[in-house]
DNA sequence: AGCACGCCGACT
DNA sequence: GTCGGCGTGCTC
């Protein structure tokens, strides 16, 4: 039997299977999926198992057998190994780094060699076992084998000793996988086997081993096991006393598995499932309904901020879970709060399982293993929970669909949504898009026609729970504001507002829609600012180090006291701005409480969280920050959201520029009285007639987007045709220049092969456009130039395929001297 | 990615 | 004359 390998290394011209032989003792053991150890080059690698063969493709003689089977139930299942190579395929990405993608980080293993006596050396007894020292023959005897590290760090002095000693056979090397992080185990004191005994010896204690008297007593009294540490902390001693009680056969002492639970020992309130409103019914019937016919199917749920989504999401999985099926839940890391946990844990308890970056790789392994070995029913988690190992999926919801941290920006560069969408396909399960403001590219697809004898994908649930009205939304023109002499941040309203929220003793929301969140350094006497040596951006000032660093290729230099270039010294800091609202703040009404969230205060592990509970329990009157503020906060005294400025969005030369925006403002207005108390909006802008911002004022997503679309037509943009960036780099411009050159040309030429060179204004169904090559909005990085094509295309284009031909003279010679080339399909960001 | 095999400079 | 530089190419 011949396995298809695919092997852990990150190389192009490695990037297919391999075939290994099977060796009996493993073949019951083997499945599609399977994480093996394989020999590959003179060294010992990982890899997964993709499928099997009768007879291999090459010379039998070139075969080797599998070396070791890692894991006795497979980390992924044949689904998931279909879909990697698809993943591969769309997203010109290499296998095994859609495979990595789909196991936890602890599985990747790293190579181990062992060192062990060779027991047949000496045979011919020409004595050579002599020149091996003594007191590492007899260490090694001991050991019975040790890792290589081990044994260079106790006999550094025998370093010739053991290579010969490899060279000539008396010593054996073997190389294994081991696993990053495996199971976490933890000494654990177990009470004596023999209470009648230990008793008795415990009366016979001597008196000076009070010690041990007491804790073998505390032991007998307890009667279970305990982890050493925890028995420690509570009875006294030291893990001496325990050894010698150990040693004395009165205790047992043993190494236990230990299972991480991130949420151990925390109560969630049990919630019984709400009565839904006539909206929600409606929808939820739809849902359960497709996923009772178990066929594939995605469906767009529109609700309004308020309108009870999450509800409908917790009793569509309930269905699901009743029928035997699983459910996966995505939500936006940003969003995957303790309060959306909560909700989960509330209703479905230890059925589910949570992933989220937070986690050490030891936790997310353990909540993984979870949903692998068929303990949960549900995972909820951002982007990746998307290759949860369920084997029965029944629905998938996606929250906040439209949120652009769904799409990977490093290889494998996938759009959570689109996996989400092919998988439920392999499992006949229902997709569930949830957003206030859906993506252009969701609307349009939900939106069209659906097949004879087919319902529409188009859920709508337009109204609040409780019928609460949506907050007004007060649109204020800054300039009007500064032509009648306002030249504070805040416009007379806003200010106003806040005066009122302040005296009520309700809270506030303030919005600094600020395009990413970099402090950067700047002379106010001769505009220098400081910029990367390797990368053509500005560094970016990091307080607690006194450091300016390089955000992409981790240059860092000490801040400068002068400025460099004409020794002034009026060189300042511009901080992300929240600071100097947050001044602005104190300066306007004294005592104020206000809690910043921006990367300056939520770095720290769980500062996110924690910020969020205080202002949860009132201990502020306003909630500052960054885009981060605007999503999934349900706070019942928060009457007032206010931005700052709204168009800093908006003019990002960037096609979702107006998009985002919208969403944003939409999504920020939405925090704001969702409970009793009603609520108001102010935004503040320098473009009040922008669509963008006068459509989120009416809370009219209709019309934004009749409007947005009318756009992307006429500028041939997604939803009306797709995108692919390839990004080339190379150390100098003028070979860059000429590659990329002729790289876009052959990329012409084999599309007028292919008979689809065409403009997209044009009518045909099926057409593409090469534009560029262009310098990249990065025109340099990490010392390499950056020039980027961008493919313009609509109808059905093997694009990947034209992609490999157009490259493929381009990667054959000296690897090192090559052009770079990356390839982003369906970009968010081309600027 | 590594590791081995293969052609040209500074050493015993 | 050899040891070794890392360029090039292969890994079942």
């Amino acid at each position: 039997m011949i396995a298809k390998v695919i092997v852990d290394v990150p190389s192009r011209q490695t990037d297919r299977p391999f075939d290994y032989e099977v060796p009996p003792a493993m073949q019951d053991w083997i499945e599609v999926g399977s994480r093996v150890g394989v020999p590959f080059g003179g060294r010992v690698l990982q890899g997964f198992v993709i499928g099997f063969a009768e007879t291999a493709g090459i010379d039998a003689a070139r075969i080797k057998p599998l070396s070791e089977l890692l894991d006795p139930v497979p980390p992924l299942l044949p689904d998931l190994i279909e879909l990697a190579e698809w993943i591969s395929d769309k997203y010109c990405c290499s296998w095994i780094a859609a495979l990595q993608a789909m196991v936890p980080a602890a599985l990747k293993g790293k190579v181990q060699r062992l060192i062990s006596l060779n027991p047949e050396a000496d045979e011919e007894g020409d004595g050579l076992t002599s020149l091996l020292p003594d007191e590492l023959a007899d260490w090694l005897a001991k050991q019975g084998q040790a890792k290589l590290e081990t044994l260079q760090e106790r006999f550094p002095q025998h370093a010739a000793a053991v290579k010969m000693a490899l060279r000539e056979g008396l010593l054996l090397e073997q190389a294994s996988i081991r696993d990053r992080l495996a199971v976490r185990k933890v000494l654990t004191v177990f009470p004596p086997d023999d209470r009648a005994a230990a008793e008795q010896a415990l009366a016979a204690f001597p008196a000076r081993a009070a010690k041990q008297r007491e804790l073998l007593a505390f032991m007998l009294e307890r009667g279970e096991p305990m982890q050493l540490a925890a028995m420690l902390a509570e009875a006294g001693g030291s893990p001496a006393s325990v050894r010698s009680l150990v040693d004395k056969g009165l205790l047992g002492l043993r190494e236990v598995e230990h299972q991480r639970d991130p949420y151990a020992g925390r109560e969630f309130q049990h919630t019984e499932p709400l009565p839904l409103m006539e909206g929600q019914q409606a929808v939820y019937e739809r849902i359960a309904a497709s996923v009772s016919r178990g066929e594939p199917q995605a469906m767009l749920l529109h609700g309004v901020t308020g309108s009870g989504k999450t509800e409908v999401y917790l009793q569509s999985i309930q269905h699901c879970l009743e029928l035997g099926k699983q459910a996966i839940v995505l939500v936006p890391e940003i969003s995957l709060t303790p309060q959306m946990v909560e909700r989960f844990k509330g209703r479905f308890g230890d059925a589910v399982a949570v992933l989220h970056s937070r986690l050490s790789n030891g936790e997310r392994y353990d909540e993984w293993r979870k949903i692998r070995s068929r303990r949960v029913q549900v995972a909820i988690g951002a982007r990746s929970a998307i290759f949860a190992p369920f084997e029965r999926i029944g629905l998938i919801i996606i929250d906040e669909e439209h949120e652009s941290s769904y799409k990977q920006e490093e290889s494998p560069k996938y759009h959570a949504r689109d996996v989400a969408v092919k998988r439920a396909r392999q499992h006949g399960a229902a997709v569930v898009l949830g957003s206030a403001t859906p993506s252009l590219e969701s609307f349009a697809a939900a939106s069209r026609p659906p097949a004879p004898g087919r319902e529409s994908g188009l859920l709508p649930m337009p109204n609040r729970v409780g019928g609460r009205p949506m907050p007004p939304v007060d649109v204020i023109d800054m300039r009007a504001e500064l032509l009648e002499g306002n030249r504070s941040m805040f416009s007379r309203r806003l200010h106003a507002a806040l005066a009122d929220r302040l005296e009520r003793g309700e809270q506030s929301v303030l919005l600094l829609n600020r395009r990413g969140y970099s402090t950067f350094v700047m002379c106010r006497s001769c505009g220098y600012t400081a910029a990367c040596p390797h990368c053509d951006i500005s560094l970016t000032y990091h307080q607690k180090t006194r450091a300016l660093r390089c955000h992409y290729c981790g240059h860092a230099e000490l801040a400068p006291k002068n400025c460099p270039s004409c020794e002034s010294e009026h060189i300042r800091y511009f901080g992300t701005g929240t600071q100097k609202v947050e001044e602005e703040l104190a300066k306007l009404f004294p005592g104020i409480r206000v809690i910043r969230m921006d990367v300056d205060t939520t770095t720290e592990k769980n500062a996110h969280e924690k910020l969020l509970k205080q202002f949860g329990d009132r201990e502020a009157d306003v909630l500052l920050g960054t885009q981060m503020v605007a999503k999934g906060l349900d706070f019942p005294f928060v009457t007032l959201v206010g931005v700052i400025a709204a168009d800093t969005s908006l003019n990002l030369p960037d096609f979702r520029a107006a998009e985002r925006t919208f969403q944003l403002l939409t999504q920020v207005a939405g925090r704001a009285g969702r409970h009793h108390l009603p609520g108001e909006v102010v935004v503040q802008t320098y473009t009040p007639e922008h669509y963008a911002i006068q459509t989120a004022q009416h809370h009219d997503y209709a019309a934004f987007i009749r409007e947005e679309l009318k756009h992307r037509g006429v500028m041939g943009y997604p939803p009306f045709c797709r995108l692919v960036l390839v990004t080339m780099s190379h150390e100098q411009l003028a070979q860059l220049s000429s590659v990329s050159e002729q790289f876009a040309s052959r990329l012409r030429e084999l599309a007028a092969a292919e008979g689809v060179l065409d403009s997209l204004e044009g009518g045909s169904k099926r057409a593409l456009e090469v534009l560029g090559p262009v310098s990249s909005p990065i025109s340099r990085m990490k010392d390499r130039y950056r020039f980027q094509v961008v493919i313009k295309y609509r109808g059905n284009i093997d694009v990947p395929e034209l992609l490999r031909k157009a490259t493929a003279p381009f990667l054959e010679g000296p690897q090192q001297k090559q052009v770079l080339f990356s390839i982003d399909v369906d970009p968010q960001v081309i600027l």
